[in-house]
DNA sequence: TGGCGGCTCCCCCGCACGGGGGAGCCGCCA
DNA sequence: TGGCGGCTCCCCCGTGCGGGGGAGCCGCCA
């Protein structure tokens, strides 16, 4: 059972580039294609698509308004993956907190957009922004790769940075864990390369920012 | 032009409590009273009060509840002071949310609830959840006091904690700021204490929690 | 069968961090 | 006039933190 993909971007360029890279594997099927977002909700109700790989700038109606419109129509909306540029990265928190399930970066490379349309496809993918915008300072495509195949956490970087996002040192995390602290900074060093964080300061800020955890929402 | 307060608590005696605390003060007056959270539309638009002190747990309508429901309400809200205890920290954030100004403790001093209710009707007064938490924790009355007395940070302490929640390290913040680390170091300390975070990372949580910084909004 | 990823734990090392002091300057206000 | 709070900068000191290595165990899957 393929993966079937909705395009809507309004450069007829990137959309033939994503269905050439997309049909190229047998296991996704490029099921139709817009080039607005004031075009998606009637789209999507036509073609039940898996995902919906949907541009931020569109001049009608934007990509995160389009991602909220699809979300507020289907009771089980396609996944939203978001294609965006390094330099729109001040969209990328307004399309999370529309719900966006994760982002594809337009310079990536064509074995990464494949990965990123699976990753989403299977559910429950969260690829961080901060993660984007540190890996995109100066490292070009090596960026680009990193976050995406990258910014997934295991299990146990999650419950370690959810504790880390309640302000606990190693050592509390550890007790919490029952876990030798050298195992706890093991995960925590992983966590922050994923994030590309510098230290747990920056891993809370992205935990908040991404939706990772929400204010209020903690014990 | 004294300020004008109203009392909303289902409790009687702390009402008269906060009624006889606060009148004895010239330039503080208390315009009515309310047992409920329902009543309170009516009568901030009959009494325009400054300020109205609001329980949080009412039987019908509570704090939260009708904080949301006065600011939806009136263009010109007043300050809304929430009225709580240790225990029922818990609804400390939703109030938060909700657009509450401040807290306050039932077991503070009358000298420290005259002084809160003088800071919310003086406007951008902001309590921090995590002080009061933090402080509260076996501290007894001492806490009580640090909490409404300590909580508000200096201008310089407000733009350290932005660039901390923004991820900056000392030297950074420095930079930024066209300090000396060491001056950085001073404010970070001082405002660690005012919050009751043990380190950046608590502080930065308490930014978010308390709606400081919200998620989204940073450059 | 081998490889790989996740989880666990260990070492060494440098450093940013936070606590404890103190001090001088300025402006406000009693 | 003196006091006080805010802002600035300095010292010393301990340590939690994060990076750099490495290693063994397990389960999944090709």
């Amino acid at each position: 059972m393929p993966v079937s993909v909705l395009l809507v971007d309004d450069d007829a360029l990137v959309r033939a580039g994503l269905r050439a890279i997309l049909e190229a594997q047998p296991d996704i099927e490029v099921v139709g294609e817009a080039a607005d977002g004031a075009a998606v909700i009637p789209l999507v109700r036509q073609l039940a698509p898996d995902v919906v790989a949907m541009d931020v700038r569109m001049p009608l109606m934007d990509g995160i308004e389009a991602t909220r419109a699809v979300l507020r129509a289907f009771p089980a909306p396609p996944k939203i993956l978001v294609v965006t540029t390094f330099e729109e990265d001040q969209y990328v928190y307004g399309a999370l907190r529309a719900g966006a399930d994760g982002f594809l970066l337009k310079r990536a490379r064509p074995a990464e957009i494949v990965h990123a349309v699976r990753l989403v496809a299977e559910g429950e993918s969260l690829l961080f922004p901060a993660a984007l915008r540190s890996l995109a300072a100066g490292h070009g495509n090596e960026g680009a790769r990193a976050a995406v195949a990258a910014a997934r956490l295991t299990d146990r970087e999650s419950e370690v940075l959810r504790l880390i996002a309640r302000g606990l040192t190693n050592a509390e995390i550890a007790a919490e864990l029952v876990l030798g602290t050298e195992t706890v900074k093991s995960h925590v060093s992983a966590l922050l390369a994923k994030l590309g964080a510098r230290d747990r300061t920056q891993a809370v800020i992205t935990a908040y920012e991404s939706g990772f955890v929400a204010p209020g929402a903690a014990g």
